[in-house]
DNA sequence: CTTAGAATTAGAATTATTCTAAATTCAACT
DNA sequence: AGTTGAATTTAGAATAATTCTAATTCTAAG
């Protein structure tokens, strides 16, 4: 995760700025869509492509993460801590948790696929409270 | 996982029998259009609609399961034992493994999340023997 | 101030997926 | 065997998601 300093070295644009607000902001998980829809309330001009532009360079810079599952849309988070996911299979209610993941586990799925590993994230699916 | 009894009493369709045993044959995970391209080969007349159909079909009876991750189309894998993925983040290679998840992290996520967990999986991200 | 590269814009294009309506198949009943 | 109704398939259209294009604007370096 990047420090504030780091951030404001990387010289963000005043559209970039705007989408990464509004992923920093929102507390829910936005697709692109909603992001445009709400980065237009701070940027009336922005338009789509640089919506997808934004994300793709914010991603790339490791500012936000986009989680995809199933069908549908991406969705694009905020990136924090490294943290895992649990998803509801009848709502798709997506959430964030924070688990500890053994370093064994890590060094275990590195060996098993050959990889060199960067990152390991878990999804749990299940039923949501409000689903059960 | 299904037995193959239980698979035959679902009575599957002509055009169901022949994605899954599309699914079933490869090696590689397939997305939904390259199911479309091989089923082609086995009964010409399939459609797109169909293969779709199917997919979703199928999903919903746990014979295959439906993978996405970042952009492009999600993609479709037979169902064999709870495993879980690596993918490359240079060249998007995917890859099964199989990793004994500890219960206590199953138990974690569901406290974590107050979901009733149904399955969990896990992704590594890292870079693949090839792009090494 | 000029200039080149990067970013943005609007809209078109492409890709992925779902929907629609008509035709077909299938199973259950007479 | 013939009828009926539900489920499935088909072809193609429609929608949704994402990327591309070409023209314009911004920005930072000289």
């Amino acid at each position: 995760m990047k420090s504030t300093t780091e951030i404001e070295e990387l010289g963000l644009t005043k559209q970039r700025k705007v989408v990464l607000s509004v992923i920093m902001d929102s507390k829910e998980h936005l697709t692109a869509n909603e992001v445009f829809e709400l980065s237009k309330g701070l940027l009336p001009k922005i338009s789509f492509a640089t919506v997808y532009n934004s994300l793709r360079y914010l991603k790339e810079e490791g500012l936000i993460s986009e989680v995809s599952f199933g069908s549908g849309a991406s969705k694009y988070d905020r990136m924090t801590d490294r943290h895992d996911h649990a998803i509801c299979s009848k709502c798709g209610k997506l959430v964030d948790i924070h688990l500890d993941l053994p370093e064994e586990l890590i060094r275990q799925a590195a060996r098993h696929s050959k990889f060199k590993p960067e990152s390991m994230e878990l999804t749990l699916r299940g039923t949501c409270p409000e689903c059960k």
